[in-house]
DNA sequence: AGGAACGCGTTATACGTAAAACTCCGGCGT
DNA sequence: ACGCCGGAGTTTTACGTATAACGCGTTCCT
């Protein structure tokens, strides 16, 4: 396929200029450019040969082969963030703060986004081909977690259950209590037949919402909770909450839902069945993403600190990887009320 | 900060087994086995010492430096897709075509989200400090292109002015034929007066979606457009939309938006104004994300082949790095009707 | 005065891999 | 009997970098 032998594909390549090349030019030896342009040269090498080496490095256009800078320092400055989604606002965020940490210490960040029952390639390797030093990955990632584990690298574990995954560091929401801020939210208006539109994907930070919500509700008397499930899509959420709202006689006043995206399907459902949100039915969704204010009227939601998360999430790595215990986080998260939920109808 | 001296961090780690390694424990050389597990061996190993050396690499866990690799073979088969926004769902469709073509050539692409304005890292090869092998380039992420320039990388564009930024090649897509579409749809259901609420980003498809429109009008007797541009968020384009629809005695009929995000936008300041969406007001967006879907009406809006884009622009690199001139692409695009468009209101 | 210390470099080596060049040997044609 | 070929490996080298180890002319201390 490819052409084999190494360098010249064409006749005229010019051959990448080399440290050596910028050895010649500066009139030095290769150490002392390695040295130089390492800013590992304070006290053995000359304020006046540094600025010739500098000087020549930017006559030929020098830029250093990080693969061989890679090889040569066994380490490569790169961690992964294995995402489930790249659409999901809440992903992106996190790679947001992860990046600006890294970016403070010297490091790169990889993003991968989990080919979630896509066939694309199971193994983050194979798309992240690049030497790296360690990994973060959402518990949502679940299809990628295999292929990292049987792998000495760090891994730092977002959103998912403490100790389960040989992971090196945890970094954590806490996301029951912020259903916990929904139940009490709710209840505090009046309703009491509630629906639990909840994630069909599997992931660790689902459980303990939908164990939240049933808590919540157990403690307080007349309450009723029901439960449908759904991919995290606008017309899957639509579907199941039509299920959801079709007996007239009992159908619920609230539909809790485990994601933004759901609860807009919730919406749409609301509106072809003739009700009105949140007149007729209240409806709250969960991460506080930009279409929960797209919508009309706009989401009541739970709003999480996903830069900070990446940043904490970068944090442990660092710690991990220079051989510091890395601190154990489990961020607040915050009601955000909005235009979706109100008093239920009179009976 | 690090520790320095390369290998030993701490005490008893077993050092990541090499190639060195498998060739002892199969009783072979090490050239032997990177002739076995690069699959090169047909002819030049036997079978029963082929076998010997993949036993021996499971057994003792052996995984290939990719760094010596990358270094040995001057090419890393990774390419960097450089896109402007990580949420916006055309991108993400965009890498999960240019992912699968990629795969199917033992390619990776790593994803680097060019960050519009938000003080991060403006280089890419500070986040993605992998050796690469190429670029493909989203014509809005004008923030990182100038580091990409200054390199002898090759560059796929996509979208993009054809010729102007020394691109090995361009994958574009018809989006003036887009425009021309919905420009001929709201005419044809009798709008006369029409805003263009522009995207703020400079960008040469935006630039090609706005003169397609005005010359689709021009050739119509009766016609008026404006034009109001607005960041690509929701809320900048309720408030650019508002404004459109500010003075009463000329407001326009049609609203058209350069993006599904602008259009949620106008959604919204219609239905503050107190105007229904399609009865009083048409809207249109244009690249049919879910967020079209989700919107009550349903947007009706241009829907672009990304997955194709991204699949075009990977083979385009690949042509590019394997000699063969690539294919100048030129992807069509086609209307999607929806609810968010119906006839003007009568006079 | 004699060497230790220092400033300013250089030379040499290693990282792990891929592949070119070489070795060794048995069989085959002439 | 001899050269040649092909199979089955091995030895060697190169990729570009970072750094440990070394060299050498001055200067400084005692």
């Amino acid at each position: 396929m490819a052409d084999s032998t190494g360098r010249p594909p064409a006749a005229g390549a010019p051959a990448r200029p080399t440290s050596k090349d910028v050895a010649r030019a500066a009139g030095v030896s290769q150490a002392t450019v390695s040295l130089v342009l390492g800013e590992k040269w304070r006290g053995r090498v000359s304020e006046r040969t540094a600025e010739l080496v500098r000087a020549a490095a930017r006559d030929i256009g020098y830029r250093p082969n990080l693969a061989a800078r890679n090889l040569r320092l066994g380490r490569t400055r790169t961690a992964l963030l294995v995402v489930p989604a790249l659409t999901n606002e809440f992903f992106a965020r996190v790679y947001t703060g992860a990046a600006a940490v890294a970016a403070r210490h010297g490091f790169g960040v990889v993003l991968y986004p989990s080919p979630q029952g896509t066939g694309l390639a199971r193994d983050p390797f194979a798309s992240a081909r690049a030497a790296l030093d360690g990994v973060i990955a959402s518990s949502m990632a679940a299809d990628a977690l295999s292929a990292i584990r049987g792998t000495d690298l760090p891994l730092v574990m977002l959103d998912s259950a403490p100790g389960a995954t040989g992971a090196a560091a945890h970094v954590n929401l806490d996301v029951a209590d912020g259903m916990r801020r929904i139940a009490g939210h709710l209840l505090g208006l009046g309703h009491r037949r509630i629906v639990h539109l909840a994630s069909a994907v599997p992931s660790w930070t689902f459980d303990v919402r939908a164990a939240a919500l049933r808590e919540a509700l157990e403690g307080v008397s007349g309450t009723s909770l029901g439960t449908v499930r759904a991919p995290l899509e606008v017309d899957a959420g639509r579907r199941a909450a039509e299920q959801a709202l079709a007996s007239p006689g009992t159908r619920p006043t609230a539909l809790v839902c485990d994601d933004d995206i759901l609860a807009a399907g919730a919406c749409k459902a609301a509106r072809r069945l003739g009700l009105r949100v949140p007149h007729d039915l209240s409806v709250t969704g969960f991460d506080d993403v930009a279409l929960a204010r797209a919508l009309e009227p706009e989401l009541t939601t739970v709003r999480l600190p996903a830069e900070e998360v990446g940043e904490r999430g970068m944090k442990a790595l660092l710690d991990v990887l220079e051989g510091r215990p890395p601190a154990l986080d489990q961020l607040p998260v915050s009601l955000v009320p909005r235009g979706s939920t109100a008093p239920p109808p009179a009976l």
